[in-house]
DNA sequence: CTGTTAGCGCCTTCAT
DNA sequence: ATGAAGGCGCTAACAG
């Protein structure tokens, strides 16, 4: 049906290991033969078939993604980092797109083990206690990315540090001048356990506290992670009696939503309301937006940097590394003192 | 190493093949012997190894899709379609970012062969006239999606008119009274040649004609894609001696570009100034950008069903498939009839 | 340096 | 309904 590497040894009148060797760059093949060979590869037209070298070499060649949700806008640039640092390699990208609850649970069993993938990447997906012992004892180098979790030291990971980045952002706030600080955020407790939701909740509450402002409950909306979602929470803080004079959107997207609320309610920005973001996508400069970048592509990048080199020399890794990228909080058109207060 | 099938076979006091039939539910099993293997397959972990299975069936059960620039907003949902197809099924999903011209000649190369993938969905990238015949001819059943061009009636294709929509989107400039209406767009020959960047200027060329509009060669911008290289553009046309009273950006993106040089030039929209996007992404109606909507989810997704159905039952299509989807006009706030002209 | 051989783990006839 | 045997295309270890 196809040419295979035994068409290409009876061409090049060689024997079957010889066109193998070639194949594979070994320097034991002498330069004549070699050229030989490739001569008639061309003249085939062969290309070596991966599932039979996957299999003789017991190796996939190919990295496993888990991503949930992976058309957020925070999520594409970590996942393009992956790319762009596997693009260079000769491995194929697998990627698992789990929007479910159930997709995640069975990709977290199926990748683990050695015949799927030669390496996996977690992003954002915290593992439940029962499967950490099945991603450290896992056939193949695990790396989380965006996974903040103490359980989790004995684990490869590339974090960020949303509790500080989060309460930097809501110090901007309070040095604006602002007491009256609303949230808007993911549901804190959801099937995915995001753990950067709850890191920002902290660390708003962390901010708050050191600055004697009390924490007020209604201040702080949690809702299904959207627009849409942000547009109602925000209409509704906006609404209150005693309405916050700044908001916190614990994501740009979010932010997004809040901003259209304070249209609809004729507020405006950043004179009638402060509002910050977080993430720093693509469209927060546009948008004129304050915010908090977090380095979204280089968190994919390094992440898949660190497993392809635990793929290449796991022995040189035998504590687990854990990388921090920063935050830095981004000032720009959003963000005001509140009114009537001067700096 | 591992567990293999043998194991399961020892395991189950079965034979070898038995294990195989019960794993691909083969019905020549009795119940109980089924039982028992399954029992043995629980009890040891057995998980087949897909290395061996693809080997052995001649199949990858894995779909390779090229995709350009995949992070670009207009991309992520076409995936995202594809994606949605293949969660149901147990195909892999590989997918290729080529955004280099020589990785693009790589995957075609790559891809056309069978030991690669079972199938390919290319999406937006025609191939040049002596890669027509590689494709379908290839050894696997191969999808166009976003890719327009007449030469191309040999093969598989989703597209959406272009033409048509970019000519109803003019003729909207028209019909509200602007005369003088740029077009800020992609290169029309890039390494990739997009096809729907040259639609949506000869659609634009059409509806001006049709209105007895002569072409003005200094109102069309063509220049790489992105936000910041729109606002130079725009940046360029608005500041012409007789600038354009509207401008038709062949995607959102872009227009976003324009919105911001008005913003820099304190023009206000849409009085003094119309803008038009194309594509409709997420963050269109957020802008309330008046825009052409595509769609772009089901490109991805009709095309994933439809390869799936050329592997599953090549047979029945002998004849190449040409879906064509529609556009529609969204009329938002960023058009209105020019400065002192009333409809 | 090169040819030969034995698997890699599974599917698929072929007998039974 | 079930077991045994051959082969998918390649790599790697071996002998020369």
């Amino acid at each position: 049906m196809s040419v295979t590497i035994r068409d290409v040894a009876h061409h090049a009148e060689v024997g079957l290991g010889t066109v193998s060797r070639v194949l594979n760059n070994s320097p034991l093949v002498s330069v004549a033969t070699r050229e030989r060979v490739l001569q008639a590869i061309a003249e085939l037209n062969f290309v070596p078939n991966q599932s039979a070298r996957r299999l003789s070499m017991g190796k996939t060649l190919t990295i496993g993604v888990i991503i949930p949700f992976f058309t957020r806008p925070s999520f594409t640039p970590r996942l393009s980092g992956v790319e762009s640092a596997l693009s260079e390699t000769h491995f194929d990208l697998l990627i698992s797109n789990v929007d479910i609850k159930s997709r995640r649970d069975d990709c977290f069993r199926g990748f683990t083990r050695r015949n799927r993938v030669d390496g996996l990447l977690v992003i954002s997906l915290p593992p439940v206690d029962q499967e950490i012992p099945l991603l450290s004892n896992a056939a193949v180098p695990v790396v989380l990315i965006d996974v903040n979790d103490s359980a989790l030291t004995g684990l490869h990971r590339i974090t960020v540090d949303d509790v500080a980045g989060s309460k930097r952002a809501t110090e901007h706030l309070i040095q604006l001048g602002h007491r009256r600080i609303g949230m808007v955020g993911d549901y804190l407790d959801t099937p995915f356990n995001f753990t950067s939701t709850r890191d920002r909740y902290w660390g708003y509450r962390q901010a708050l506290q050191e600055a004697d402002i009390p924490f007020t409950p209604s201040y702080f909306c949690e809702g299904e992670h959207g627009r849409h979602e942000a547009r109602h929470m925000a209409h509704h803080l906006l609404t209150m009696e005693e309405r916050p004079t700044a908001i916190f959107a614990t994501s740009d997207t979010q932010a997004l939503g809040v901003l259209e609320a304070a249209r609809e309610l004729d507020l405006s920005i950043p004179n009638d309301l402060s509002v910050m973001g977080y993430d720093d996508i693509e469209m927060a400069e546009y948008l004129q937006l304050t915010t908090t970048r977090q380095l979204l592509f280089e968190s994919g990048q390094r992440g898949a940097e660190l497993l392809l080199e635990l793929i290449a020399t796991p022995e040189s890794y035998d504590t687990p590394v854990h990388i921090t990228l920063p935050t830095e909080l981004i000032v720009r058109g959003t963000t005001a003192p509140p009114c009537g207060v001067l700096p």
